[in-house]
DNA sequence: GCAATACTCAAGTCAATGCTTAACTATTCC
DNA sequence: GGAATAGTTAAGCATTGACTTGAGTATTGC
């Protein structure tokens, strides 16, 4: 409950296409927000609440200067999101070798599974 | 642009608290859906399409033996998350080093460097 | 066979969120 | 100074998605 919100911001910072994209131009380069918004058909204002939500949640940061402001990736901003997954990759995986002993254990759980467990990985 | 939808489903299967906790759940073994559906305060239906989004996006898997479903993680269902924040960290890592650069030889004005990065492709 | 159990499906409700419009502020150029 | 530029904010609409209710299906125990 408590670390939660900094995942929670990261990843309801990232569901969003749009903002996944902003994330892949900046990736090759800082821009204002007017070169941001050109080549997505929408309003100024619609991206600039989508790089409200992705500073918010440290994934870029910006820095106004005169009237412009100059957008660039955080470096950093992906890591807690690593980390949570690195996290419980190592469990899940663990958990695959365990399976057949857990369920031959223990009778009321579920009921015997055939161990065929074929783990396809990606 | 095509890949993209896979990535896509396991966000927004990942950015909804309840289907996290579920997720931990599982890590520590299988479980029924009614099982699962206890500590959660929340009727068998709302687990159950939990589920089923959980499980259209390759994250957990389940079976159905007799009238009991039993539903376990998959092993490497974050595998094409962490893949996709791995290829966006190394470059925004890289973005670190010229940024100093870009912020010296730009005085104060937004910076005009984004043509010598054209050949990133992720 | 019949009742209880375990799950499934289909609407329907409600809140959250993305996007727009429109008015507003601050900065630059003439 | 005044107009154009770049960004900011607020309000409102429309879609999406989580959750509920209620009815329905398949399996187990007697």
């Amino acid at each position: 409950m408590l670390n939660y919100s900094e995942i929670d911001s990261i990843l309801r910072a990232l569901v969003e296409p749009t903002r996944r994209q902003i994330l892949e131009r900046l990736s090759r380069g800082p821009a204002t927000v007017s070169q941001l918004a050109e080549p997505f058909g929408m309003t100024f204002a619609a991206v600039l609440q989508h790089l409200q939500v992705l500073e918010a949640c440290g994934l870029i940061r910006s820095e106004k200067i005169g009237r412009v402001r100059t957008c660039r990736i955080e470096p950093g901003g992906l890591a807690p999101l690593a980390d949570w997954i690195a996290e419980r990759r190592i469990p899940a995986e663990r958990q695959l070798d365990r399976l057949g002993q857990i369920l031959a254990d223990t009778d009321q759980s579920p009921p015997k599974v055939q161990d065929q467990e074929k783990d396809e990985q990606t």
